[in-house]
DNA sequence: CGCCATTAGTTGTTTAAGCAACTAATATTG
DNA sequence: CAATATTAGTTGCTTAAACAACTAATGGCG
């Protein structure tokens, strides 16, 4: 059988792994839902991540959306300034601490937000349409619990 | 409230958000395990799990392993060159289809193989023990559902 | 106040990913 | 059995990610 010799030749099965699963599972969610709006607004998944925490939460600091995406600074720097060069961002410096900056969307950039939006919540859900709602719930509340 | 005007102004709650939830956490999973090998042995993600195709299918071709592990095929020949080099993998050639490979561990891939592995289980196990059995037969459905 | 540590953000460099174009071998079809 | 299509794998090129080193501003402490 499968357990013959485990302890001289364990085998790792691999598509029964669960953090190989969730990868693969993750990301072909991601390119999924991000093919919407690239191709639309060419927008890579950094891109529009930065303008769904602005959406969420205006004027605030690039370290701060760092905090709140886990996207690395030296990154987010780049795509900020891809973002304002687009003026889908508008950027000041805070007068109290002259480092701190200042993040909202501009009026464009709130447009296209505002469409994006909706899509993505449409994927979701039809994403999820495989589980009942409790399933749903359950799952979750597993995913915060692996947090 | 928040349902206040959410067809003039919908938000995106991404840490609500499911598909974003999954990508991090995935990611955060990925990167914690790889630490194990990348740091011992140097190896990438990609490296590893070629190698744990190889692991559980030997003698198959490059091609069979970008269908079982989504790996494309050009980031597969260059890693495939890499472990090559490195001696922990070894390529033949079909005699009777001299465009297939037949790839396998060698002896030293193979011992690296089997030091990782359990230590991938044991991963495993750690994460997975914030949940009940009946949790994770559950979680693990339900992942399998949305593939 | 002046020095050192910390914080915010930028820039440089290396490495990996993604896609398309290519080569070589085999399969198919007229 | 030639012409064409398909398949396996490689290579080139562009873009993104990761990490460290750097600049500039502020905070803390003697």
């Amino acid at each position: 059988m499968q357990e013959e010799d485990k302890t001289t030749a364990p085998v790792l099965q691999l598509e029964r792994y669960l953090p190989y699963r969730l990868s693969i599972l993750s990301n072909r969610i991601s390119n999924l839902i991000s093919a919407t709006y690239s191709s639309k607004f060419a927008l890579s998944i950094t891109e529009w991540r930065i303008m769904a925490v602005l959406g969420e939460y205006p004027d605030i600091s690039a370290d701060q959306v760092s905090n709140k995406t886990q996207i690395e600074k030296s990154i987010l720097s780049r795509a900020i300034n891809k973002l304002l060069q687009r003026q889908l961002l508008l950027r000041e410096f805070d007068a109290a601490d002259r480092r701190r900056s200042i993040l909202c969307l501009t009026a464009t950039g709130l447009s296209v937000y505002r469409e994006v939006v909706p899509v993505s919540y449409d994927y979701e859900e039809a994403l999820l349409n495989c589980f009942s709602d409790a399933e749903k719930e359950q799952f979750s509340e597993l995913i915060d619990r692996l947090y």
